[in-house]
RNA sequence: GGGGAUGUAGUAUAGUUUGGUUAGUAUGCGGGCUUUGGGAGCCUGUGACCCGAGUUCAAAUCUCGGCAUCCCCA
């Protein structure tokens, strides 16, 4: 027996260590040879495709369209918005030679695009008839940060990043709010993660936006990870590229913007939050494969007969699910169970001699281990039941993780005391100064995650200073 | 950004303190036989000291530099 192909360590163990081997080991990524960046592997771009199919469709509903941008940004139209080159250029990667040329100006490797998709904007916006103006790219993007973490955090990520250009703020404030509930919806129904809602505090809001609004996770180590944002952008950047349109009332106006974005960071989160001491596990609505087949068989004569039958069951299967015949002979079938497990196929299922005999199948859950014997003419539609019943239980176990995990505190010693053991949210009242934020920052690791739409009722004065407070809010200590 | 640790076959490791034969083991991978309801067995082959400089008769081992990775803290 070894148990070095599996998982050597248990999730509640060493959270990070469990982590980085769910990664490797179930081949979703692999270290890259370059600084802080990684290799995404097949199963790991397996499920990126299935985001990117869902959510595309998603966007299109609302009237957005795909479009490319360039890579590179003249390092002029960073600084053309004081806040956002004050936010991004610590993390640019800059090109200074083009062949055997120095270049004249600098460019940026994209860390976002905003600002030469603006430019472009205004150069293709002349009257309200041109209005709401909704482009999507799906790309690549470049921030260089000094620590790395699989999906989570690394030099170049992919991404989604969407910009519109609206009329009227109101209009814009919709739109934002309109993809935000594009986003939870895809991260509840298909990655089965339960997340809060809300607006970010001017210390963590996108640079350059008038508001930013977020979905945030909570991981089992007791963290929360930001799953997506969605900015309402005002005129900051309508002014600093000069968007402009001739209204109906014959006047020029600046235009309002939004700009939105999810990336492969999601894939982080999935693992995180569903993996379990055996590895991954992939909520049915998101796999490329749901069901693995594996024959069983003793004898030669028994063989063909097996794996006949299996490849009958996969036939029927495959006209609407993901499914793998793992016929290989090199491997015994309890080799096969501990490897698709460890990949997170949500059902197995177990065909051989005894099973053909009795007109039956053995089918396995991924999520609880449990074995469930079903009649061969009845499979397809219990295996739609299942895969069903599995989604729903991941998000349920999540849910729970999540409402347990948020505390309401009504003072700072006790803030403290849940930071530094427990983690998880913490509701806490704030008088909304940053340089409470500030301290409570630095003081405990825990930043505002959400600032919740509903002005939450105050039941004490502000955590921090102990002055009147504003509002209560949520804190955690991040990814 | 600050601190700590580590680089040995594809992977995980022994050997490093105290320099000294052909760098050991497990697993993987190739071939052969045999096996298959929870990581089977035998035979056989394959494969490694991060890079560079220094000290030395002799460096995986000591020193310096570089590169890379991991962990903790801000």
């Amino acid at each position: 027996m070894s148990e070095q192909e599996g998982i050597t360590i248990k999730k509640s163990d060493d959270f990070s260590e469990w982590y980085t081997q769910v990664v490797q080991k179930a081949e979703l990524a692999d270290y890259a040879p370059v600084q802080g960046c990684m290799v995404i592997r097949t199963n790991g771009y397996a499920l990126w495709e299935n985001m990117v199919k869902t959510l595309d469709k998603e966007f299109k509903k609302y009237g957005v369209r795909n479009a490319y941008f360039p890579l590179f940004i003249p390092e002029s139209f960073l600084k053309k918005e004081a806040e956002h080159f004050q936010g991004f250029v610590p993390e640019c990667a800059w090109v200074t030679i083009g062949g055997k040329t120095k270049l004249g100006e600098r460019l940026a490797v994209r860390p976002t695009s905003e600002t030469i998709i603006y430019s472009m904007f205004s150069k293709w916006i002349r009257s309200w008839r041109d209005l709401p103006m909704k482009i999507n790219q799906w790309c690549n993007i470049v921030r260089w940060e000094s620590s790395t973490k699989f999906f989570v955090r690394t030099t170049e990520f992919l991404w989604q990043e969407g910009h519109t250009a609206h009329e009227t703020i109101k209009e814009a404030d919709k739109m934002m709010m309109d993809i935000l509930k594009v986003y939870q919806r895809f991260i509840e129904d298909y990655l089965a993660i339960p997340v809060l809602t809300g607006k970010k505090s001017d210390r963590e809001k996108f640079a350059g936006a008038l508001t930013t609004t977020t979905l945030e996770a909570l991981i089992p180590d007791g963290k929360a990870i930001q799953m997506g944002t969605s900015h309402n952008l005002g005129q900051n950047f309508s002014k600093a590229f000069n968007v402009k349109f001739l209204d109906r009332d014959e006047k020029e106006k600046f235009v309002w913007n939004t700009s939105w974005g999810v990336s492969t960071r999601m894939i982080g989160g999935l693992i995180m939050v569903h993996g379990d001491d055996k590895g991954l596990i992939i909520p049915p609505k998101i796999a490329h494969t749901h069901a693995v087949i594996i024959p069983i068989f003793y004898k030669p004569a028994e063989k063909k007969k097996v794996l006949k039958k299996a490849e009958d069951i996969k036939k029927k299967l495959e006209k609407e699910l993901g499914v793998i015949l793992d016929d290989r002979t090199e491997y015994t079938p309890g080799w096969k169970f501990n490897e698709w497990e460890l990949k997170g196929i949500p059902l197995r299922i177990e065909i051989g001699p005894k099973d053909i005999q009795k007109k039956q199948v053995v089918v396995v859950r991924r999520d609880n281990g449990k074995k469930i014997i079903t009649k061969e003419s009845q499979l397809t539609k219990k295996v739609n039941l299942l895969l069903e019943d599995i989604q729903k239980s991941l998000f349920n176990k999540a849910r729970k993780l999540l409402k347990d995990n948020i505390r309401t505190v009504k003072n700072y010693e006790e803030f403290k005391k849940v930071i530094n053991k427990k983690r998880g949210f913490i509701k806490a009242c704030w008088c909304g100064n940053e340089s409470c934020e500030d301290k409570i920052k630095q003081e405990t690791g825990a930043t505002i995650r959400i600032i919740p739409f509903k002005k939450e009722k105050v039941f004490s004065n502000c955590i921090r200073c102990g002055k009147k407070a504003n509002e209560g809010v949520y804190f955690a200590k991040a990814y």
